[in-house]
RNA sequence: GUCCCCGUGGCGCAAUGGAUAGCGUGCCGGCCUCCGAAGCCGUUGGUGUGGGUUCGAAUCCCACCGGGGACACCA
């Protein structure tokens, strides 16, 4: 917001130094970090260490003299009240009045826009979700299906053009040991509703059945060899079923409120896949060992010589010849780039046990020579588990299914509503009740760095207080609220008195530090940097709400604060959007 | 055995190599005759260990300790 002004005294700074026959320096502004203190610095302590050359000298010191003489030589442009060395620091103190009315009157005329770089003409991609058919959806699942969603959001907001894709696994050992439970068992039988919760049960079934008697693998076996070799009757079974499952996650993402551009299939890689190994065998990158009874193997350590192992081997596809995993995913990865040949970037929103995967697949690409290869990136998360360490997994039955855990959030904010304000209409409580119930539900596995196991447990997931998505949501309230009682057009940009409260300058301050954040959460492929942007935005609401009376203070400061408060509410709802969670009008 | 990730108050988490390490929760105490108490204020308490790099380290490097994970036909 002070780009001129701030060339204009990284000019005055590169003088100075000059005529004080100084080394260069590359002039880095950054916030100066203390409360109630407000406005830009950059410091001095390289430039002064590196004056010194070889020999010592006491860097601190001279830092400060730096600074010293540089705020000493440069006359203060306007917006700025006052210019100081500090410490070896130079800062700039904004002038409040000014830099406070220029902060709200661009959120007010940028609205929903505020935040957002301008467009950046570059593509990226998202794989994200990934969910397996004819298995159950739970709560481990959502953090990659969060994940991928609001990095999406991020980085369209940063300005990049994203495409959000899909890739459920329709087909693996999984789908077969389903398909054999539902045709000896269950043949002929639909789903009524909570498709996904049957689906998931009868995966559990043929699990069971299994492993109480490991002769039926055989009969497992048989259906895989009968699929490969496109047996209509289980291939029309696998097409049915397969629907219902798509029909349960559609139900689910839109509860959820993710989109995507694109639905690649694990089974349209099948075949692809294989033809793109048998090359790799014909240009020599591939060893293939099924005439000895082995697999396709690709020996990466070998083929970059390599001699301590690093890349290890992978198998790109079975002894039997069927496809595997590493298979598909070369088959996709090259799919993508001739999709969208412009990709600047093509990311994997895949837990952590994947990473030696990735990194083999996309190996075994670059070795191939397809230049693409590079730009092919794994955005890594860690797992979901259950209190004690314990992994979710639908096999073992140790999952929180998520149509559960949605069911259980809403209808606790429900009773949550209800208490807190009974006037609203039935139909109004449970939209709050969803908005309430999912953000909360959202906010903990978004807010949490990747590499950091998040442990769900119910107390914590339906605990409304604190940091959390209703706290945000409430501060917004609590904004729309005063409008709503103001109801009448915003006032006019007004130049509010010098003489504001440190509420307000830290509340002005947060919403003004609001693109540069989400440009650094799409850099650095973090949404916890604007998970905690919104909160910290909430906070700053929240206090500014118990210290500054609006309606009834006295003019000019009314009028300046109203606008203050819708500037802070267009904020607080564009941080929200970015993370996918609704603020309710009223809770 | 090799490689990867994590270690910050009792618990759960923040912190572009930068100035005074921030929050939530829990405990205790206070605040609704001013705009919504799902809120606010106050009190308590912390960078695993030992080296190194640097003007400056929670952050980078090395070793160790503790926890988790991945390592040829699972996805």
């Amino acid at each position: 917001m002070f780009e001129k002004e701030q060339n204009f005294i990284a000019d005055k700074i590169t003088q100075y130094l000059k005529t004080n026959n100084l080394p260069e320096m590359d002039v880095r502004w950054a916030w100066i970090p203390f409360n109630g203190q407000w406005g830009i610095s950059t410091s001095f302590f390289q430039l002064a260490a590196r004056s010194f050359g070889a020999e010592k000298g006491n860097v601190a010191q001279k830092a400060n003299e730096i600074a010293q003489g540089v705020a000493s030589a440069i006359e203060m442009p306007a917006g700025f009240s006052k210019i100081a060395a500090v410490n070896g620091y130079l800062n700039l103190y904004f002038s409040p009045a000014d830099y406070s009315r220029r902060v709200v009157d661009e959120v007010l005329s940028a609205g929903d826009d505020y935040g957002k770089g301008q467009p950046l003409g570059k593509r990226v991609m998202f794989e994200f979700s990934q969910p397996n058919t004819h298995k159950a959806f739970h709560v481990g699942h959502l953090r990659s299906a969060f994940l991928g969603d609001v990095l999406s959001r991020i980085a369209e907001a940063a300005g990049y053009d994203v495409v959000r894709a899909n890739y459920p696994g329709d087909m693996g050992l999984h789908v077969i040991k389903w398909l054999w439970n539902y045709l000896k068992y269950h043949k002929g039988e639909k789903p009524e509703k909570d498709i996904t919760r049957w689906m998931g049960a009868m995966y559990a079934e043929a699990n069971k059945r299994l492993e109480e008697n490991p002769d039926l693998d055989a009969e497992v076996r048989a259906i895989y060899s009968r699929w490969d070799k496109k047996d209509p009757e289980i291939v029309n079974c696998w097409k049915e079923t397969r629907e219902w499952s798509l029909i349960g996650f559609k139900e689910m993402y839109e509860k959820l409120d993710i989109k995507f551009d694109r639905y690649y299939f694990n089974s349209m890689f099948e075949e692809p896949g294989k033809e793109m190994v048998a090359e790799l065998i014909n240009r020599g990158i591939a060893d293939d060992e099924r005439p000895q009874g082995g697999a396709v193997i690709v020996k990466l350590d070998e083929k970059l010589g390599l001699k301590e192992e690093k890349f290890r081997v992978i198998v790109v596809q079975r002894s039997d010849s069927t496809a595997l995993y590493a298979t598909e995913d070369l088959a996709l990865a090259r799919q993508k780039f001739l999709d969208y040949p412009d990709l600047e970037r093509s990311y994997y929103v895949v837990d952590v046990r994947q990473s030696l995967h990735f990194t083999q697949v996309f190996k075994t690409l670059e070795i191939a020579g397809f230049d693409w290869a590079t730009r092919c990136q794994h955005v890594s998360y860690e797992l979901v588990n259950l209190p004690g360490n314990v992994v979710m997994a639908s096999r073992e039955g140790t999952v929180v299914l998520l149509e559960d855990l949605i069911r259980e959030a809403t209808s606790r904010a429900l009773e949550v509503v209800r208490e807190k304000n009974p006037d609203l209409s039935e139909e109004s409580k449970l939209k709050v009740a969803e908005a309430v119930g999912l953000g909360a539900i959202k906010y903990p596995m978004v807010s949490r760095d990747s590499g950091k196991i998040v442990t769900f447990d119910w107390e914590t997931a339906l605990d409304f207080n604190g940091q959390a998505a209703p706290y945000i949501q409430y501060a917004y309230v609590r904004a729309n609220s005063i409008l709503k009682k103001y109801n009448a057009p915003l006032p006019e940009s007004i130049l509010p008195d010098d003489q504001l409260s440190t509420s307000e300058i830290a509340l002005i301050d947060l919403i003004a530090r609001m693109p540069g954040e989400i440009q650094k959460a799409a850099k650095e492929l973090k949404p916890l940097t604007v998970s905690n942007m919104a909160y910290e935005l909430a906070k700053a609401f929240n206090d500014f709400y118990g210290q500054c009376p609006v309606l009834i203070a006295e003019e000019p400061v009314r009028s300046a604060r109203i606008r203050l408060v819708a500037a802070a509410k267009q904020a607080i709802a564009n941080s929200l959007a970015l993370l996918g969670i609704t603020a309710p009008q009223a809770m």
